[in-house]
DNA sequence: CCGATATTTCATTTATTTCTGAAATAAAGG
DNA sequence: CCTTTATTTCAGAAATAAATGAAATATCGG
């Protein structure tokens, strides 16, 4: 799945042995589970540690860097949300913000509906980023309870009528 | 923004234009305006036909294929979570559910530790799916209801304490 | 300091994805 | 039918991304 969305491989391999096994793990570790280049290794937890999704530990009477990750995937939700926003959503929208900011030389009727859609899209993502960051400075149990308070509250609010 | 999240650059320019424009454009508006082979923008417009992301429109007194997209920001949503969820996240969660089910050999608390964490996953990961499956189902205008009432519900539930 | 072990860097190779152009197919209007 | 115009297919080329291995760098224990 993580390839799909631009994930690389090895990265989310890591990952996901850190994750699933609960328990600092070693360059070399990893190197024997999944059958890749220690100097991989060694990039794709640089990476990790970029995004926060991967911590160093020591363990006592051994020197090697041993890694690990959170187990709460709330916690994990949050951190993704948080670094894909700051990484990707937001330059985007500082871009959408200059177009939107500058004032179209024409004024015929397809100029000012581009600028129309451009101006829609730029509020959207607005209220999109605001979300985001209002996700970011919850706990993971907050951040629970609103999904399971979205799932109660859609029922009440009016279904699409086709499909 | 597209190619981050595994989307490829040429299909998200096509759907940008299709956006942005506003209008019903052919196949040789897209070579002009984008400056790709023709066959690259017959291949994109079908992956985006794929996501029903365009349809083909006629134009009277023109023989050739248009295209437009939807224009509604909401919506646009809405087929994204819906057809990622169908594409990535639903067999990913297969396969989750098949880990689950198949109770381990081993009994060692490693073993129990990394069945605990699958089963997790797959519960926080069935949760998700569910909340996608009810924002399919919601109409644009509930939808962006929903994102509204999030953030003022967000303000009342605890905040993180650190970072 | 020194040797041993651990880790990182980065130029090159390998793998994957994307794009193109030529040929095939389809469809419309005489 | 036949010609013209539109569209699709797909093998190979080009571009991009990922992984490797060798060399450099860092760190520890004595």
């Amino acid at each position: 799945m993580g390839t799909r969305w631009g994930i690389n491989r090895t990265v989310a391999q890591i990952h996901a042995l850190l994750f699933i096994s609960g328990r600092p793990l070693n360059a070399d570790d990893l190197v024997t589970d999944l059958g890749v280049a220690r100097s991989n290794v060694s990039m794709s937890l640089k990476e990790l540690a970029g995004w926060g999704l991967a911590t160093l530990v020591h363990l006592p009477g051994d020197r090697r860097d041993h890694f690990t990750t959170t187990g709460d995937v709330w916690e994990l939700t949050r951190i993704l949300i948080a670094e894909r926003k700051r990484r990707e959503f937001d330059p985007t929208l500082q871009v959408l913000a200059g177009l939107v900011a500058t004032p179209p030389e024409q004024t015929d009727a397809d100029t000012r509906e581009v600028q129309r859609r451009l101006k829609e899209l730029h509020q959207f993502m607005t209220t999109t980023a605001n979300l985001m960051d209002q996700l970011r400075s919850m706990s993971p149990g907050a951040l629970a309870g609103l999904v399971g308070a979205a799932g109660t509250l859609s029922v009440l609010l009016p279904k699409k009528s086709s499909s």
